[in-house]
DNA sequence: GCACACAGAACTGTATACAGTTTTGTATAT
DNA sequence: ATATACAAAACTGTATACAGTTCTGTGTGC
């Protein structure tokens, strides 16, 4: 019966963890946690210390877990690197990917990924964050896409805050005119509107951290599942 | 007295993965190295499962942790993924450097970075290593940094060999021009020569892989402190 | 000679216990 | 009222024990 609990506990506190269930800065109580999943600390504090490494948790020793703070900072230079990287992703896919590849990505972007009206902004993100790490995919590259989804799961809850806020949804038409640019192969055009397109985000995502980050923290998971009925 | 174990285990099994002193594809024996480490088995599974997210470490349920085999594909794909971060870091210390910042990387590159007659090939790789991270440093985006950090990790060994294997030295003259760029906040030299830079570097890396991976860890450790004798 | 089955050893996965440290709460003195 | 000292509680860090699984080596049948 002895199932593989150390990926579970991992999966499941990474869940908590990335939408903030537990609170950044707090540190987490291994005994009321090992309860509340029904295992012991040993292996929970093993799927801790993968977090730990990971950069979802900060470890002080003699002290023991914090959920990692996002400050305005590092929200930043995880933009910054998710830019340079996708960017660079891109112009891997132009180069290289199949045409087939490319146009069931296509047919996926505009089967489920253009219209978001109805959806929770939770869903609406990950749309969002599954177009991008297709195309990172096409890349070829496998070491760049781990990076990348890495990435995204630290900047993914400040993602559905600031979607939250401001409720202007120009992702349709930006996501369009990449994979137009890719159909065309044209590395330089694609490279340019997705770079611009991570570049609104990131202006969107600044804003929202300038109105402060520890209230957003505040807002809670309740916004998470609000729904999208305007759009632009 | 107790002290922060978990930490030291961490970078003394790091040590052993990076320098192959654990052979790729093995499983290892967790009570055998902890008897080795001095330690139980608890914090030295917490160690491995850090390394694990590091991806140093393959975790199979039921059969524990391995050593992670470099093949071809991902060594490549690693490189790749340096350039990307390295050529964009680049242009980043460019725009945003200080003025002392780069005097004084410009200073430490020739003290200590032009002759690497005499050194060891593990010296020499330091040496390397050393100069990319600083200028990974400059471009101020600590999540850059420490992503190409863990990418170098993965790759010393491979280096290690590939420079034991062609003795052609030509970082000196190569670095220099990436330096002079960066004085001159020349953006597009500095990426075009940092970029030529890797892919040479990458040329010879696939190189030493077609003599074939394996082979290649047979040479073991005793290579790392060949001292080089000859320079381009 | 080869394949397969089975028993024993070795190893992993997790719970638990305990030592040592940090935190918390309280009482006392200024 | 505030600061300080001390005691108790809570929590972390690690060792160890044990259950369950996987591996290994031997022997048997074909």
């Amino acid at each position: 019966m002895a199932g593989p609990r150390v990926d579970d506990i991992y999966d499941q506190v990474k869940a908590m963890a990335v939408s903030f269930r537990l609170r950044p800065g707090d540190r987490l109580n291994e005994v009321a946690l090992s309860k509340e999943l029904g295992v012991s600390r040993t292996p929970l504090r093993e799927a801790l210390n993968r977090l730990v490494a990971e950069r979802l948790f900060d470890f002080r020793p003699g002290q023991g877990f914090f959920c990692r703070p996002l400050d305005a900072q590092s929200v930043f230079d995880l933009f910054e690197l998710r830019q340079i990287i996708e960017t660079a992703a891109v112009r891997a896919a132009c180069a290289k990917a199949s045409d087939e590849d490319l146009q069931s990505l296509r047919d996926e972007l505009y089967a489920t990924g253009i219209d978001i009206t109805g959806l929770t902004v939770a869903e609406a993100v990950s749309r969002d964050e599954a177009f991008h790490l297709a195309i990172a995919r096409l890349s070829g590259n496998a070491e760049l896409l781990q990076t990348l989804t890495r990435i995204n799961e630290r900047i993914r809850y400040i993602r559905w805050v600031s979607m939250n806020l401001d409720r202007v949804h120009r992702s349709k038409d930006e996501h369009k005119q990449v994979m137009q640019a890719l159909l065309d192969r044209d590395q330089d055009t694609a490279a340019q509107a997705l770079a611009a397109h991570i570049s609104r985000r990131m202006d969107q995502v600044q804003e929202a951290v300038r109105q402060g980050i520890s209230s957003i923290y505040m807002e809670g998971s309740e916004t998470i599942s609000t729904r999208i009925i305007e759009e632009a």
